[in-house]
DNA sequence: GCCTTTCGTCACATAAGGCGACATGACGTG
DNA sequence: CACGTCATGTCGCCTTATGTGACGAAAGGC
């Protein structure tokens, strides 16, 4: 410490003005802090370190960004495991037929699935999500209906009372159903509960039912069990799962069927 | 936003500036993009190819586009005419106050509405439209309810009887609505028995209903009378239409509103 | 068609930031 | 007062981010 005059701003007060700061303008940055409370920028960067370790905010170069708790929002997620969704989503397209009524859930693995049906003909397709819908409608030979309501911005796809009914009007052959995990017994389970009840009521009503999910979902705990699940014909993954979760969940019912890459 | 001039932005704080760019104006450049942030053109292309690598966007010469799979044709056809619907967008956006709970009907110069509308706060968007819905869903304080029904692949939105239906479960403030033609005795025209059916619908239902035209439509022949059309508040055009035409529409009833460019 | 301009890419240089190690001074405790 | 602890500052080394310039490729004008 060099001028031991001025009151230097104790380690609490700082870390309240950042925490103020980051809330208002989104970043701080560590030069500008370490300015403005005259200490050195080492002493910032602590600051920050052991904010960042309570989770209060996210260290970038330079400085820190708010926390966004695994926000993970749509578009950041198309890329993740994509090598392993389009294997998914070609083994999918191998279970449609020409002429075919196909639900497709929101997700990016139902979109890889939706990617991989493009040279099927004469296909309806009903979906919840915008971005499906959207891709679809500009393929040729394809019918597209739109199930509405309102819309998830993370999933970019309409969920909620509207949706729910919409379903109910369709005679559908063959779904493709994305899902939050696979639990360690061999369930599937969701988010929300909108969501759970939506697939829920998927999984009975389609001729055939598959839940396509990338293997990171395998051991993944999330709330919310989908009911009936296991009406679904099958579960389509992109690696073998464990043998133990490959068990229960044959034992529920569902073919688990593992895409080749 | 334009905190920039002190301390050179952190590369988080661009990358939300430039996808909050991305999100209101459909396309981003390079060159605008270094001038802003004060940094060089290499700065941002490195920016612009990790968000690429995210998924957040695409690269496109001498800048970026909304991502692909869902915004391509739609980016086409924007430019066709670009100013006159930026402008008329901005003259509607000043119609909405915020709030409200607005209905957007599909077409390109509804969608550059939807653009001008990125400012207000707590809207309610009710839409048909694919592409309108995925914009406004990704804006902030923003609620998107998406009509739902078949996909017309032109449209790119929701038409059939699934539509016209939910429709009704509205309370819409203000609805802009898109049309095929003015024609010369101040009539708005469409292509399709459906599509003006729902937009008479919309015209009879909201509290006050716009039609948007760009002068492109001036004297266009379509074939179809929107039914009770004259209940809308106004047409909100690009430029003064011929004497005649205004005269024989203001004489029904809509005003003309004449955006200023 | 050719030409000019703009843009993208690469390689490399430089600046800015991160991190560990250690020194210093404040403070409390025995 | 000696000691330990804690917060902070300083230094050096390495990593990351950014700038620069050369060159080939693409877009746009004539």
């Amino acid at each position: 410490m060099s001028d031991s005059q001025t009151a230097r701003a104790l380690a609490p007060r700082r870390h309240g003005e950042i925490l103020r700061r980051l809330a208002a303008e989104g970043t701080v940055s560590i030069t500008e802090l370490a300015d403005f409370f005259d200490v050195s920028r080492q002493t910032i960067r602590r600051d920050l370190k052991l904010l960042a370790d309570r989770g209060q905010l996210d260290l970038v170069h330079g400085g820190a960004t708010l926390f966004e708790p695994v926000e993970a929002a749509f578009t950041e997620r198309r890329e993740e495991n994509a090598g392993a969704k389009a294997a998914i989503g070609r083994a999918a397209a191998g279970l449609v037929r020409d002429g075919m009524v196909v639900f497709l859930d929101s997700g990016t693995t139902t979109l890889a699935v939706a990617q991989a049906l493009s040279e099927r003909k004469n296909l309806t397709i009903c979906t919840t999500s915008l971005s499906i819908a959207l891709l679809m409608c500009r393929q040729p030979q394809v019918r597209v209906h739109m199930l509405g309501g309102e819309i998830d911005p993370d999933e970019e796809a309409a969920v909620g009372i509207d949706a729910l009914e919409a379903i109910g009007h369709f005679r559908v052959d063959v779904a493709f159903l994305g899902g939050g995990g696979l639990s360690p017994d061999g369930e599937v389970t969701d988010f929300t509960r909108s969501g759970a009840e939506q697939r829920s009521r998927m999984a009975g009503m389609a001729g055939k039912a598959y839940f396509v999910l990338d293997s990171s979902k395998f051991g993944r705990l999330t709330p919310l069990r989908i009911p009936r699940f296991e009406l679904a014909a099958g579960v389509i993954v992109d690696r073998r799962p464990p043998e133990a979760i490959r068990e229960a969940l044959e034992r529920r019912g569902p073919a688990v069927i593992v895409a080749a890459s």
